[in-house]
DNA sequence: AAAATATTTTTAAGCGCTTAAATCAGATAG
DNA sequence: CTATCTGATTTAAGCGCTTAAAAATATTTT
């Protein structure tokens, strides 16, 4: 493969006017750039960026860390962050830490060696345990999805307190009271948020928070667990009306139960879900959610991140945004007339 | 960030020895080893990749061109991939094209410059137009989802005739034979392999192929199209008592069009699709799918990527892989006892 | 026409590594 | 005691770029 010195001597100039014509630089004579362009094209030339990034310190790469690429929260959020670096001209890296922080320290480690000009990072649980490797860096991070209290950097998350609040208020003004949350585990901090905002949402209709109805997985996923608890609460005498789900896979896993045992939604029981999925239109009945923007998350992300690149990480202040997620009322909940 | 002059320094050794104890080369004396490690710990020291890089020739980087990352169909490939990249200790950058070869031969221009070590891609239609670009590369390729008649190189796909067939078949073995099939642009090869797949089993059935039943979008995921061809099928006198769906996309097109003339499945029309996907389990009624090995797909190809890369690309014959799908039989299909 | 200035191109050092070849210090042999 | 060999370390060149500073050339000015 061509390098500069194989144009230089083809164009028959220094490989410093070659370097200086391929970056438009400085001034050059046309006859002299029309040369070189030529020489390009006949050696089919295709710049190193290796050894440019070598030389400028900058890799134009950046580094995404999320839990799982194949989950359809996250891959959004991954073509949001491609969209925006592209157009600047920067590649993205992606690993998956499939909630492990120690799989992302490692993956961070390969990001640093491989000298990325910025990470964007979905938080694990136990993510304290990388601060000092974040800490240490002189490169800029951005937080998605969730934040730290801890690690101060810019964020861009879903107000998930906000929205919790819209999916539990829609529950309430459409006449329910007896209200279920299923949730993850509370460590997570968009799972205790959601929970807050449930809380909000009861306290200012005055509705009476009842502990039986909060009910939270130990960890992600656990489809035992939830089976049980929709089987404990819904032949009991004091049934929930109405169930918010605190994500997708949880809404998955709780009408999969609810199925099992042939309750009828919404008749029997009405279900509101965080996370807007693929499928939640399809089903039947069309499931209602509240949405979150995935995609824009990853692109502000990204624009961030590209700001921080470009004008050093030092400057201005950290930047915490909360997109507002969207209400989608479809057929799963029912007006309850009392 | 501390480089090896630092560390060697530290250590008062050469940053030969330095680089020599990193990479675990050489006779080392043990104690000049551990004098190297405790510099670099002190030094937080992080060897630079991209010196390396340029050093040895080889960014341990694989390029990734997919149509689009957030749809669920190429996410669990690229999770394989990184997967069965990141055991090797190689990094996976990755691409959309959104079906547009002008805008992955962009991408992989970028992929080149930065000398990535090899690259997995998915052919677009007009894939044909790259042909050049990639002939006269030195790195490998692989092909993932669909192949090309003209350029040669390995290629791990879905053996989309044999999945149409066995979804084709479970239909006549029901006792469907009004079938039909919807289809993507033909100009793609997966689909028409698919339409081969049904062509081929009604003909082992022996059953009659009427031209009208098979209906090609022009475009992918037309919904408009799909919708008429769905209302014209099924108001008709001779009305097809199955519909295969040529890809997840097109299925829930066709289950809307169906939905929204208030058909139902499967009493009225049995459906089976291409594709597995997160909803068909969970709708009503569950979906039967003919369900392509994604995560498996991308493992793969990235296995036989880095066999090259670490044997040179010349060696072996090409490999054509067809990864044979999985039939989901659930409860879109009745049987028919005529 | 020489000096001063402006324009264009080149020289050369540096980015942080790897590694073949050279060197050096000990050990062993003659 | 010197020559030879072995093992450990260093020297130095090279990977392909960028860019400040120097040099060369062209254009104005006096």
């Amino acid at each position: 493969m061509a390098n500069i010195y194989d144009v230089a001597r083809e164009a028959d100039v220094s490989i410093a006017t070659v370097s200086y014509v391929i970056n438009g630089k400085h001034n050059l004579n046309p006859e002299t750039v029309e040369k070189v362009a030529r020489a390009v094209e006949k050696l089919n030339y295709k710049p190193n960026r290796v050894a440019r990034s070598l030389a400028l310190n900058a890799t134009n790469l950046i580094g995404v860390v999320v839990s799982d690429i194949s989950n359809p929260f996250f891959s959004p959020i991954v073509r949001g962050i491609e969209d925006a670096a592209g157009r600047k001209g920067y590649i993205v890296v992606v690993g998956n830490s499939d909630e492990d922080w120690e799989k992302a320290g490692k993956y961070l480690d390969t990001l640093i060696n491989h000298r990325v000009d910025g990470i964007i990072l979905s938080p694990t649980s136990s993510f304290e345990k990388l601060e000092n490797k974040l800490g240490g860096l002189d490169k800029p991070i951005v937080l998605i999805n969730r934040s730290s209290t801890s690690f101060k950097c810019d964020t861009v998350e879903s107000d998930n307190m906000l929205g919790a609040e819209m999916a539990v208020k829609h529950l309430l003004e459409m006449g329910h009271t007896r209200i279920c949350a299923f949730s993850g585990p509370l460590s997570v901090s968009t799972h205790l948020k959601r929970i807050e905002g449930y809380r909000a949402a009861m306290a200012e209709w005055s509705v009476p928070i009842r502990d039986e109805y909060i009910v939270t997985s130990p960890r992600h996923n656990d489809m035992e667990f939830i089976r049980k608890s929709v089987t404990g609460l819904m032949t009991g005498n004091k049934r929930p009306t109405a169930i918010f789900a605190g994500s997708g896979k949880i809404a998955l896993n709780v009408l999969k139960s609810v199925n099992e045992m042939n309750l009828r939604v919404p008749e029997e029981v009405s279900i509101i879900s965080f996370d807007e999925t693929e499928w939640a239109s399809l089903i039947n009945p069309p499931l209602t959610t509240v949405g979150q923007k995935t995609y824009k998350m990853g692109q502000t992300a990204a624009q961030i991140l590209l700001e921080r690149i470009d004008h050093g990480t030092t400057g201005n202040k950290i930047r915490n945004i909360r997109l507002v997620p969207e209400l989608n009322i479809r057929s799963s909940v029912r007006a309850l007339l009392s």
